[in-house]
RNA sequence: GGAUGGGUUCCCGAGUGGCCAAAGGGGACAGACUGUAAAUCUGCUGCAAAUUGCUUCGGUGGUUCGAAUCCACCCCCAUCCA
């Protein structure tokens, strides 16, 4: 199967600027082709990490890949797909998230002399001229064609500054640039990339009288056409100090029976023919296949042996049995005990479990307490250190989230 | 720069002097049912030393016994005009 089937084959497959030349390039290993990442955050989310596999896919055929790190863009913020303005970030909170994207991407894809490159658009985005961009780059850009592009008409009624509405044109810069300077000829991205890949695209014709291919990721949408990826929190993050290995196998664990094989699909390594075997489940059999979406992107992002321990917890917590060693712990202070104790309330809002006391009472009153699997129904019920001795007690709220708590 | 309409809690949105911690909906959370899914039903949704107190309706001042609500100035957004 070649790389180009197998990628329409996972669903990955948006849309295309020339579907026979992007097969051609990709199958015989002549692309080099750039995925922007704006460092908008100081984690990789879910999002990026389905960018990255596509490019260790694509690099596993024999291309080239360019990880671009949107040090000078993430100073504009893009529009596309959004209602709203962006919060401008500072330029140090930019340069300090375009580190920790370095970092977390190193993980995943092999830099170096020959390998994949890593390159930072604030090399040459931050000192542009702007009489001189204007004359050289702005004058191929029509104003007219720009505002039809899908994600500025999104905006056309919230709102949209013109800071953002040059975004377009910073990105289609970009490609230039890399094409100039890298030979790179192919641009990935997501769905909602699509006009600003192709601003790229004709900037090149225009500019060069080269032709550059485009193509787009499908987005992770769930089955009610949301993004995945994202929880109450914020996003499911790569970074395990903002999403713990087991917080995102329990992601994975709970998608809906409709996205398991769609996220099989597109988000893992697993051969076809394995994916397509578990097609043909049903019911709570699917449960199986979510612990086994679950086990692989955990593996992925934070290495096998984490992909065990989240396993075992997720077992030991809803199978009863299995081993709740790794349990997520908070060790109580001095501090949250008040003359020599602290009650259920103090505990619940100390460890996370719960964001105030007020919540931790609501919690209790409405019977979503346990502790040591004994249903809480007193919301003055206390605790004296020597209860948390050794092991200490397992305090669950609601059926998702639990904690050992220990002094 | 001018005219008009706006800014209310996580989001949408009602409220135009006290009965307002603020209707309704969405989301989230908890309970029931289940398969750690979906759907459905119920509860709940500012904070706390909790039959009470404290903080909140863009900002700052003011009027008033009392302000989300009235007044002044300012900031921000949308639409139309320039």
């Amino acid at each position: 199967m070649t790389i180009f089937d197998e990628l329409k084959a996972r669903g990955l497959l948006a849309q295309l600027t020339d579907e026979e030349e992007i097969k051609e390039l990709i199958n015989n290993g002549k692309a080099v082709f750039y995925i922007g990442f704006d460092p908008t955050a100081d984690s990789l989310h879910v999002g990026h990490f389905m960018a990255l596999c596509l490019m260790k896919r694509l690099q596993m055929a024999g291309n080239r890949p360019i990880a671009l790190i949107g040090g000078g863009t993430a100073m504009i913020g893009d529009p596309s797909g959004r209602s709203d303005m962006r919060t401008m970030m500072t330029v140090e909170q930019i340069d300090h998230n375009c580190e920790c994207f370095k970092k977390q991407m190193s993980r995943f894809i092999e830099f170096g002399e020959g390998k994949a490159m890593m390159v930072n658009n604030a090399d040459w985005l931050r000192g542009l001229n702007y009489i001189e961009f204007l004359r050289e780059v702005g004058a191929h850009f029509s104003v007219n064609r720009m505002l039809t592009a899908e994600c500025y008409k999104q905006r056309m009624e919230k709102g949209l500054s013109f800071l953002e509405f040059n975004y377009m044109i910073m990105q289609s810069y970009d490609f230039l640039e890399l094409y100039k300077r890298y030979g790179c000829n192919m641009q990935f991205g997501g769905d909602d990339q699509w006009s600003n890949m192709l601003g790229g695209t004709e900037l090149i014709r225009r500019k060069l009288g080269k032709n550059a291919c485009a193509m787009t990721i499908t987005l992770l949408l769930n089955s009610e056409g949301k993004k995945m990826g994202k929880t109450q929190k914020g996003a499911v993050w790569l970074d395990p100090e903002k999403t713990s290995p087991f917080e995102f196998y329990q992601y994975w664990r709970n998608v809906g029976d409709a996205d398991v094989l769609k996220c099989l699909r597109m988000l893992t390594f697993l051969p076809l023919e394995q994916i397509d075997e578990m097609d043909k489940w049903e019911g709570s059999q699917l449960n199986t296949a979510k612990e086994i979406l679950a086990f692989e992107l955990t593996k992925l992002v934070h290495g096998e042996e984490e992909a065990t321990k989240a396993q075992e917890s997720a077992k030991a917590l809803f199978a009863g049995g299995g081993d709740d060693a790794n349990m997520p712990t908070y060790e109580l202070k001095d501090e949250d005990f008040l003359n020599g104790r602290i009650d259920i309330l103090g505990i619940l809002a100390s460890s996370g479990l719960c964001a105030s006391r007020s919540e931790a009472r609501r919690a209790v009153e409405q019977g979503g307490v346990t502790v040591d699997g004994e249903k809480v129904t007193d919301v003055k019920q206390s605790f004296a250190p020597e209860q948390f001795a050794g092991d200490g007690i397992v305090v669950k709220r609601g059926k998702k989230s639990f904690k050992r708590i220990v002094k």
